[in-house]
DNA sequence: AGACTGATTGGCT
DNA sequence: GCCAATCAGTCTT
């Protein structure tokens, strides 16, 4: 059953470890349709959180984590990938989750290729679109673990050690 | 096992 | 200009 926006409209910090081994359903087209289970991901919490890129303020790029829950925020890092991030929280409570693992696939660079994602999954719609959604499981995973979350040694310790990655 | 580097774009200072 | 929520390959302990 697809995720609706009752889902994704709670905190991040609820809806984080909630997304541990659901679905992501991707339509390549051409009736090539594949299913995935996340495994690890990282969540990212408010203009306060010194290692969200909402940080920085509402630009066009952090635009759409300022919506409700659901939409999907991709941006390119270091000129070649593409990072998964679903929107999650309330209107102008900007927060996502970066999907960091699927399968056996560790890294959210090779997550967003695997995917073949591209600039135009920016503000996609999770309960709308036709070539990417997220379906729930029939029982939520009680055993996972948490970390501080990757590649965010800029910011002070007190953002870059909080426990935000969830992965089983 | 750990350190370093090239690839390659776009947003922000 | 600079450098990033990364990865794969290569070089150094």
């Amino acid at each position: 059953m697809k995720l609706d926006a009752s889902f994704f409209n709670r905190d991040v910090l609820e809806v984080a470890p909630d997304l541990l081994g659901c679905t992501l359903v991707r339509d390549f087209g051409n009736g090539n349709i594949q299913r995935f289970t996340i495994t690890e991901l990282e969540a990212y919490r408010g203009e306060e959180d010194l290692a969200c890129h909402a940080s920085k303020g509402r630009t066009p790029r952090t635009e759409i984590m300022y919506h409700t829950g659901g939409y999907i925020y991709v941006y390119l890092i270091y000129g070649m990938y593409w990072m998964l991030n679903l929107v999650t929280g309330s209107n102008d409570e900007p927060q996502a989750v970066l999907i960091r693992g699927i399968n056996d696939i560790k890294g959210p660079g090779k997550v967003g290729r695997l995917l073949e994602l591209d600039k135009s999954f920016y503000g996609e719609n999770l309960f709308t679109s036709n070539r990417i959604w997220i379906e729930a499981i029939s029982k939520p995973i009680f055993d996972y673990q948490t970390s501080p979350r990757i590649g965010i040694d800029y910011a002070s310790d007190e953002w870059r050690l909080k426990p935000w990655r969830y992965f089983i």
